[in-house]
DNA sequence: GTCGTTGCTGGTAGCGCTGTCAACGATCCT
DNA sequence: AGGATCGTTGACAGCGCTACCAGCAACGAC
């Protein structure tokens, strides 16, 4: 009871307050919501502070109000460039906001993302951003129970658990094939690693447009689980060639593989686009300074990421977006590898949301 | 005074305590340290806190304990593919450690280093895992005065604040240069982007080995601040080629601008490694399947992240490594873009504690 | 002049956990 | 047998902060 000011030589609230002659719950009130406090001790209290280099223990903090300014984001890979551009968007849109990121790694599983989630909830995150939309029942359950804002990122889907903002895969892929239609392509091969959910959902987009011009084969069609690999994308085309040496046309499920085809063609003598044409998937920023140019479909990844964080934090704070679930869109970028004409940069289809308009979601595909 | 068990549903420890016939202290314990309680009230500790679904508040303990089980990771860029390999091997070896991350991005900045340093140690972390060496005079007052393991990683230096791991940026680049003098070349440019500490020092490693080679002249150096890309190593090498058109080799300080460079040479019909060599930098995964392969200085990115966690682990628990400096070396990889042979991967110079042995810091180089 | 009403401030009482120390029985040694 | 030691357990008192509510002055409406 007896003690007084520093006691270990770190400054508490309570020796800000002192020294600024308020009490302990004024000087606490300036932290939190400085126009509560009358100017005059607002500036005595804010001097205290910058003087004593006051900096507020979180933990008690957190203890004491119940609640914490931890925002929790759960993704499948650290190592994916995809996920990067996002993680550079989220970590963006918390600079200088009062929230701490605490990211976790569920490695493609969606029983490590249970285990995490649990962690996570346990520990009542002001929100939380999660990828995808394919959690197990529990996740699924804990989510909806949870009480802090959540935004599912990556894709979009029917049944958001609150908010969402991502891009249909399969509508891109989709919108990849019929820009190979367009250039006249019919024996258009796939390839794909990892096969995630949104991985599978582009061979679905895929499929489905094959089907409807009846031109799909399963023996066009190259998958591994195997994770994704510049070197991997030689390999399955290789495998692709076996199968089916009269392909005119790859499209690779994301641009590493895409990579890995160019150069598998190159050591093969096969003339891009003249021999086989070649797509690849979220417009890294080498498809655009490779030899020939690929044609890609862009994502919006950084603004996925920045667009989210927002919207997770404007939730926080009471501020509810009018339209829950955003649909990013994406582009075709055309380029040497699929056109005919030898041009660049020509932007073909586009869909969703690609003018980063709020837009209602499509229909599902599924 | 007079509550009991859950005030608002959830299961604080005094309800296991409560559930296991024991004290709260006793439970606590249990999740502290087990081996101090009789194995009979082990297991009903253990058995209550399954049954109830406990999970601890970390905020309480962290509060009542003065300390967290927080790791602050301090990065420069979460974009950059270098940082994203030590990363996961960070994130890799915590898996199933009781210690959580924080990560935050200092985005090449020491200036905001320091700011997040001051924000991280107001929260006494358990351990700190910092890039590089050139903290700001501040920066490295607080960190000594940190009561805290800490691990600089990325490069390796003189007088390390605690525990250091990483390689010599400088002898990987000497190496380098090493090779393709005995590759016959002479006029060897030099291009880096951003140019962060790192690649200054590689920087300082090609001018030192051509200046004694007497090889050495200011305008085969390009350089810019700009963030490094695959294009921008189009862009520099063309500046390059404009200065002096008489280059038989290219060092670029990492591998996304050689692969930059391989591009610019094939728009240009620039035979590889006939008419100019190239050498890179990581050694990422996509130049082996490159045409031609490239030529990189390997780095231990996985490794460096995956044993500076181990270390700082081991030593937050009291177990300091016997060496605290630790030298992972680099190899250079030889490939086709350098060699006359045209043979693949032929390991040529490697430097450091290569083979992953502890050894002592080399004498430095400043 | 009285009664709200508003704006600001402070006191009290914890949030859930752990550090410290004391107490206890069991074990060991001389 | 007596004392010292060890292993195990519990009581107490906070850690630093904030939620809640009460108090008080200043002000306006009637």
């Amino acid at each position: 009871m007896g003690r007084k000011r520093t006691k270990s030589g770190k400054i508490r609230l309570a020796e800000v307050a002192e020294l600024a002659g308020v009490s302990p719950i004024t000087a606490s009130r300036f932290f939190r919501n400085p126009e509560a406090l009358s100017v005059a001790k607002r500036t005595r209290v804010e001097s205290a502070a910058n003087e004593l280099g006051y900096v507020p223990n979180l933990a008690a903090r957190a203890l004491a109000s119940q609640r914490t300014e931890v925002i929790g984001v759960l993704i499948p890979s650290l190592t994916n460039n995809v996920f990067s551009d996002v993680l550079r968007g989220i970590y963006d849109a918390y600079e200088g906001s009062r929230y701490s990121i605490q990211l976790s790694n569920t490695r493609y599983s969606i029983l490590q993302e249970e285990r995490l989630l649990r962690l996570f909830l346990a520990q009542k995150p002001a929100g939380l951003i999660v990828t995808g939309i394919d959690q197990t029942t529990e996740s699924r359950a804990m989510l909806e129970a949870a009480d802090c804002p959540i935004v599912q990122i990556m894709e979009i889907g029917p049944n958001p658990v609150d908010m969402m903002i991502g891009f249909s895969h399969y509508d891109a892929a989709r919108a990849a094939i019929a820009h190979l239609f367009a250039q006249g392509h019919r024996k258009i091969g796939f390839i794909g690693a990892r096969m995630d959910p949104r991985v599978q959902r582009r061979l679905d987009g895929y499929v489905s447009a094959m089907k409807e011009a009846d031109l799909f084969e399963q023996r066009l069609v190259v998958t591994t689980a195997t994770p994704t690999s510049v070197t991997l994308g030689g390999t399955l085309f290789t495998d692709l060639l076996g199968r089916e040496p009269g392909i005119d046309a790859v499209f690779c499920a994301n641009d590493d593989l895409a990579l890995g085809v160019l150069f598998e063609c190159r050591r093969r003598e096969i003339a891009i686009p003249e021999q086989i044409a070649i797509v690849g998937f979220n417009d890294l920023e080498f498809m655009a300074s490779a030899v020939p140019t690929l044609t890609s479909v862009r994502t919006n990844r950084y603004e996925m990421g920045k667009t989210a964080a927002t919207m997770l934090i404007e939730a926080i704070d009471g501020r509810r977006p009018e339209q829950p679930v955003l649909d990013l869109g994406f582009k075709v970028i055309e380029r040497q590898s699929s056109s005919s004409r030898h041009q660049d940069s020509r932007p073909a289809a586009s869909g969703g949301g690609a003018q980063n308009k709020m837009v209602a979601l499509p229909s599902g595909h599924d």
